[in-house]
DNA sequence: TTTCATTCGAGAGCAGTGCTCTCGCTCGGT
DNA sequence: ACCGAGCGAGAGCACTGCTCTCGAATGAAA
């Protein structure tokens, strides 16, 4: 780590901008990221990217990692700033984080959730900053089955094949968690994102005027579907 | 009506064909459709497509509406094959219909419920063919409320402003479903393409292994949100 | 301090894109 | 039999991602 030679601090810096730059066109322009037109706004000429990028494509993937990392950390912090016993009050403060994130960045947030890229195959550095999200989700499952605090209404039981994979997954995530209650946890999410997307990707801007109250009600819906107390 | 002048056929008949190779390029090529590579694969010049279709966008249009159409068709035949009594049983048709239209047509489905293409806005030709899915869903509510028959678990009740926006949208689909009802319905469509999505751009795939089962328990545990009956 | 090699940006160029315009030809309707 | 509407071809413009080469700057070692 010691000693970053100059070379290596000013080439950091210049993959900074770069960065910094292709944000601002993604948030104009769309998800249809011109290199050309991002060399230009920073006064060079496009081939002087590739010594930074050897491609669009791995611009792209930084800007993905960024955005995953970035929504993550607004997650994560509206989670934290929740009473750890008030199990609603955090589950609202994580989708409201998620939301008013992907609001105030639509074209990042259709980078991450969108349509993948026709050619696109996201790598694996992405797998890990893409599970911070749910993780923050499943975090608030795991503290409420710990305390014993959860109460779901009553459903069909999980059957078997599904049963083995979320047992699987259930240990990925470090065991204890019921089948059960982490498919109900997974529709949760399922629901976050859907409810953001046809919000972000405008399915129900025309019929549903009060959309901050419609997403409260909707991820509250879910709150009940997974058991977590109500008004402590 | 009457007398469709031969020119005017055989154009129609062109207007086909560049729809059915452009959705196999679309098929194969994922969304980036080229219309130079349409017109060559139609043995013409790319400037010859612009005697069907004013722009890209408009062809990319025409797609969708039939893209909607053919989804919209595929869910209402697998209601319509079902008995009408047997709520839950439409329930699951409607969604796996819809499941598996979009796994055989991943590049449709994702032109229609993906990122929306940055400088593009669907026109108001396809918020018709759009609504045909959900009003599927929602016509199982209206059948299930109309005799009774639905039994949802408690929840909150909708406060204001949000009831307001749900009592226009119940009287633009005619009116007597409850708002509640209806928050609820619009949650398992949202789920619905959620699960649908999440699965076709891989979000899934590494950790659920049983997509077929995960699906299905996902739409029960909405149909249980929704209070549609167990089985007969 | 001088040299040297690495790194960088510029520029030209290739193949591809959407789209426009013009020019002839063909063929359907009168 | 005619003739004009409609059509396809072709060239061209501005743009894209990407490659390659060349000269210049510059940090690091001698």
């Amino acid at each position: 780590m010691a000693a970053p030679s100059i070379r290596a601090r000013v080439r950091a810096e210049m993959i900074d901008e770069i960065k910094a730059v292709a944000r601002r066109h993604l948030a104009s322009d769309g998800a249809n990221l011109s290199l050309r037109a991002v060399a230009r706004d920073m006064g060079m000429v496009s081939s002087a990217i590739y010594r930074y990028f050897p491609s669009r494509d791995d611009l792209l993937t930084a800007l993905i990692i960024e955005a995953y990392d970035a929504l993550g950390e607004a997650v994560e912090a509206a989670d934290a700033g929740c009473d750890r016993l008030d199990l609603r009050g955090r589950w609202h403060a994580v989708c409201r984080a998620a939301r008013d994130w992907a609001l105030a960045r639509p074209a990042e947030y259709a980078l991450l959730y969108g349509s993948p890229v026709p050619g696109y195959a996201a790598p694996d550095d992405t797998i890990g900053p893409a599970q911070r999200p749910p993780l923050a989700l499943i975090g608030i499952l795991r503290d409420g089955f710990g305390d014993d605090r959860l109460d779901p209404p009553p459903a069909a039981e999980v059957t078997e094949p599904l049963r083995a994979d979320l047992a699987d997954l259930a240990g990925m995530l470090g065991g204890e968690l019921p089948e059960a209650l982490l498919a109900r946890g997974m529709a949760g999410w399922t629901q976050l994102f859907g409810l953001i997307s046809f919000e972000l990707f405008g399915r129900i801007n025309r019929i549903l005027p009060h959309r901050d109250a419609y997403f409260d009600h909707q991820t509250a819906l879910m709150a009940d579907l997974i058991g977590l107390p109500r008004a402590d």
